[in-house]
DNA sequence: GAGTGGTCTAGACCACTCA
DNA sequence: GAGTGGTCTAGACCACTCC
């Protein structure tokens, strides 16, 4: 048994994460065909000089990715183009718009603090009252104004609006700022009717329909610490890819 | 080394699913408190006479699922209640609402065989005026009608109304008449206003905001056999738990 | 029956956290 | 430095598909 020997870790990666770069590439590339059969799991560990658990674990995280597809008794195939191609991950409006090659913006209304009313208190499990940061702020894509987003934050202080007009990100000035890393989140969809507020921001008619979306945002520590709530115009769609794994009801 | 030894493998599951299933129902009925620290994967694996690697499997399982998330360094932790409650798929309309301990049911207005329009053949990868199956529900929920549901089959065959009637779900239908088992889909949602035919079927106004849900949804050789387009009522919502990890875009 | 993915093991080293 | 999760190995048996 030559259970942990040299590995040689470089790069700063993981061995399957590098195998999985690799397989992604080569498919997307097209060197290998869609619903093509890949080499079997004991070829590509014999081959690569790497265990076969590795190779697994690598072809697991591509098939959580809807790049491949395994089939037992029959072999590891390539996904379909239409399906490798669906949005991965809805890992925010940021980086869900820039994946169809639109180029996000934001306008900031307001950076300010304020006492946290019994509702948001609840969602964000802090006693009611307590100061919180709020942040309104106007998206756009290619300069038209899509939507409104209003963030609660309940952190250890606040900061500037300039901040953020520099850092670009919400996200990555908390991260910075406070060490605060957003992990997860429960998201909720819904229409309603645009308001006066909503109709005067985004130049559109009062009643018009609006996709409502709110958002609780947990840190590493599953803490929440964002309430927010966006409203986008019916131009704008929001996309994911679903699994149907049976998760024997939570 | 006694690789593969007895593995009494009893009750047609896994090892690792009933690890995950039995600690599952140990945090649920509060044996655990909230935020507090698991066994580490070693005295589990010691004490339940199985493989660290197994008890990493049950551990994983737990944390896709949000119950339990770990830190490397600190250890395996307890998901504060909030999130262990949150959905944990959008598997469908049925189940999403029987999470929530709403009770929901359907109405059938049609069920006929049409041409496919150059749209739906396209997002289902046919010749465009093959015959589909479609399907138009109405959604409701305790009763109350919450949203339309059209969807448009490409099947091997078609079905009587009426055995979709006694099946109830669509998907256990076309399941266990053509061996279609749907695994995963693209899912886009945006809002829209009610037409006549919307307003009249959902007794609401023409122009009331409703959530417009498109799905197009693949079999498990990852054929899209489905496009469905839904229409809830502003009051209905539809929510999920999303994950933000790091996909090294696709 | 040959080949495939799915599970499981016993053990190793690494990276990290915390006292 | 003790303890934790994260990775990796070499090898085994099982369930399944396809010929």
């Amino acid at each position: 048994m030559s259970g942990g020997e040299v590995q040689e870790q470089k790069g700063g990666e993981t061995l399957y994460g590098r195998l999985a770069e690799r397989l992604r590439r080569d498919i997307d590339n097209g060197v290998f065909e869609a619903n093509s059969m890949l080499a079997s799991e004991r070829e590509l560990a014999i081959s690569l000089g790497m265990s076969r658990e590795t190779v697994r674990k690598a072809l697991r995280l591509l098939e959580r990715e809807g790049v491949v597809y395994s089939e037992q008794g029959r072999g590891t195939f390539v996904a379909p183009p239409a399906v490798r191609e669906m949005a991965r991950v809805l890992d925010g409006f940021t980086s869900d718009a820039r994946r169809r090659g639109d180029e996000p913006g934001q306008i900031i209304l307001a950076v300010d603090e304020m006492p946290a009313s019994v509702a948001i208190a609840g969602v964000l499990k802090i006693e009611p009252r307590r100061p919180i940061t709020r942040v309104k702020r106007i998206r756009t894509l290619n300069g038209r104004r899509i939507g409104t987003q209003e963030s609660f934050l309940a952190l250890p202080g606040s900061f500037p609006a300039d901040d953020l007009r520099v850092a670009g990100s919400l996200y990555a000035l908390i991260g910075e700022r406070f060490s605060i890393h957003a992990t997860e989140g429960l998201e909720s969809v819904g229409s309603i009717a645009a308001n006066a507020d909503d109709a005067a921001l985004l130049d559109i008619a009062v009643g018009a329909p609006l996709l409502l979306c709110e958002r609780i945002t947990l840190s590493e520590r599953r803490q929440p610490f964002e309430y927010c709530e966006m409203r986008y115009v019916s131009s704008y769609r929001y996309t994911a890819r679903i699994n149907r794994s049976g998760p024997t009801r939570p």
